[in-house]
DNA sequence: GGTGAATATTAACACTGTCAATATTATTAT
DNA sequence: ATAATAATATTGACAGTGTTAATATTCACC
């Protein structure tokens, strides 16, 4: 229940929260337990009461990224859904961003940093959540008349996997220069997807 | 000259193939440096000699990888380009087969390290090598009727997004077990990139 | 044959994940 | 409330890592 003493109080969700911080600053490669620890201002083996290995420790903080892709998303959804052109595009733009803004983040959350089946079923729950998200927004767009689809789950994969392979190959630099140039990364995208 | 002596001969190549064995053997978590000399039995700090550092080790394993992934998807195309009715649903499925038949090297292939611009051209150029195979694949499909494209290159970039995506996010479980069962994999796959 | 360049080795450094032993605080039972 | 137990944190150690500096060996060439 104290604040600056032995027991930190809340120290697992501390050191998640550390954890995405050295993500933004440092990149993937800068994130050490040790670091993580010493960021939360405690010894380098506290963290093992929280998480059996940093494998576990990763996996937590990848999944509060997924959470708060969620939140990306979603939002981005709720703000345009009644405006946009082109929803579909637009959340696929918002994917983007968010793997450009912190692609230390974005590479731990897609670098199977975790043992899915067993260990997380918060992961789990977080992944079929955003992929329901996909769905939702599918069926939107096909009321909308904005898109023709027959099956609802295959269209959800199918516009994940474009989306993020898109998101992904820009992320590591894999297209040749001219396939992608900075400034029409947006028109690139849209015909990717399209 | 020697083969056995002070000096190696061609330890440049012999420490790029003993990384893709030990990527193999133990995934890219086992990757290290040290392991890498151990196994072609030389000191741990003679690949300095060749590469900069670990980062230019792992470019060039990398780079040998996507040409692995180049030979493999040429191979096939040449195979069954007169008698496949879906050209584009094999290809696809060579290059999900070529990730699941080895995880750790398709990681390390699409997993960022590696500082393109400068240091590497060779991993540019079988970058480019990729792509250019992807629109040529494309040009016989659309030849053959099996596929019908105003452009080219765009067309490449949405098939290799997808085709990406979707492999990555199966061998890293981003999929809920329900909608990818082990057995329809390749009906889910066709299903996302048609 | 001798000289310099290329290649390899040994030794050391700071950093990493992890474990064992210990210390402190919180909680619960009596 | 006090004693016992659980939860949480610390210190110290260990092997493994990437990297550098200094040194040794071999190669290519005059």
């Amino acid at each position: 229940m104290t604040d600056n003493t032995y027991h930190h109080g809340n120290l697992k969700a501390a050191l998640i929260t550390a954890g995405l911080e050295i993500l933004a600053d440092e990149g993937i490669e800068g994130l050490s337990l040790r670091k993580v620890a010493k960021k939360v201002g405690v010894s380098h083996t506290a963290p093992y009461n929280h998480f059996a290995d940093k494998q576990a420790l990763l996996a937590a903080i990848s999944t509060a990224g997924h959470e708060q892709l969620h939140q990306t998303l979603f939002g981005m959804f709720e703000h345009i859904k009644d405006s946009a052109e082109n929803i579909i595009v637009e959340i696929a733009w918002a994917y983007l961003q968010f793997a450009l803004a912190d692609p230390g983040r974005f590479k731990l959350m897609f670098s199977g940093a975790l043992e899915v089946e067993f260990d997380h079923p918060k992961f789990v729950e977080i992944s079929q959540k955003n992929i329901s998200l996909l769905e939702e927004i599918i069926v939107y767009c096909q009321n909308n008349k904005q898109l023709q689809i027959t099956n609802v789950e295959s269209a959800a994969i199918k516009l994940w996997s474009t989306v993020h392979g898109f998101s992904t190959l820009v992320l590591e630099n894999q297209f040749p220069p001219k396939y992608v140039k900075e400034k029409n990364l947006k028109d690139a995208m849209q015909a990717a997807i399209s």
